[in-house]
DNA sequence: CATATATGTCAACGAGACTGACATAAATGC
DNA sequence: GCATTTATGTCAGTCTCGTTGACATATATG
């Protein structure tokens, strides 16, 4: 690698700041995701199928269109994926009873237990990664990740329930 | 959201504080990803073709094996999507003089003005959230991704030069 | 000269996103 | 009570981007 302006320049230093963190981001992310598709491979199923597990096996009684504006996909989309985990009894549909129209979703037990094992996995490498940091690196991670996130959607994310809306 | 055991039971905490992680992970890559691939679209591009744009911009003359091992796909879905770019004139390839075997990959000035579009917007995402988290955060940020990448791709982020080995 | 390496390519396939159109049931507003 | 909106589902077609497997070529290397 060609190291010019090593010392000063400082407009140049912060770009190399910011590209590390897009590389960080994909190395991680990539690698964070890894583990859990080559679980799901053998279910058949892929990453899409993950985050539907997650999300509702996070937010039981989840509807439809709550967990689209948290995955940011077509209904088109979710529902192949989701049809097929009601069709292999991962997932439920029960209608609302208070809205008749909403169906409200929730793990059955083979998707609960598929769920753990892909959270155990991932779980256990960000744990790792806590752990190695120390509290205060993690308090940072946190702060940062949350103003990467779109403001209208960083209050799903406090600690205690992945906000439905 | 139901709220049991808010005190107490540590490891209840913990594995709440985990899956915030995950969340986290999940909608600032969401997000991180969602205005590049926009302007993505307009040129006919994907996401696939903003990785190897920016790898190579990253990292002039880098060969394809290289950029397989960074990418972790295989040589023939690289293949497309390279091969566009070549065609396209964003990417050229040039045979190294030393082993006349390998194709060193750079960005040609197309592919350059691209590049600088699509990382300025990642860059100003990540400059924000940097900018209101403070310093002192973003080593924390930087400590923790780096833990959750796999042991042996941590050393191609450091400040300066995206390690292509 | 045999073998290994770097690259490319053809073919087929699957997952997961998209658009657009249309259908149904239930809630809601006037 | 009827028109409209909302929540959901579905059919059909398309595109990107990943996969496996097989094979080809050029070059380097022991």
């Amino acid at each position: 690698m060609v190291q010019h302006h090593t010392r000063a320049n400082p407009l140049f230093l912060r770009e190399e700041e910011l590209r590390q963190a897009i590389e960080l981001l994909f190395y991680a992310y990539r690698d964070f995701t890894g583990e859990p598709d080559a679980i799901l491979t053998k279910y058949g199923f892929g990453r899409a199928h993950h985050r539907v597990i997650y999300f509702v096996g996070r937010n039981p009684g989840i509807t439809v269109s709550q967990l689209l504006r948290i995955l940011k996909i077509t209904k088109q989309s979710l529902s192949r994926v989701l049809s097929q985990l009601v069709r292999e009894e991962f997932v439920v549909q029960r209608t609302d009873s208070d809205d008749r129209r909403r169906r409200m979703l929730s793990l059955m037990p083979k998707g609960e237990e598929l769920e753990r094992l892909l959270t155990e996995r991932q779980s256990r490498r960000i744990a790792r990664a806590y752990r190695e940091a120390g509290a205060e690196a993690v308090e940072g991670f946190r702060t940062v990740l949350r103003g990467i996130i779109n403001e209208e959607d960083r209050r799903r994310v406090t600690l205690a329930g992945s906000g439905r809306r």
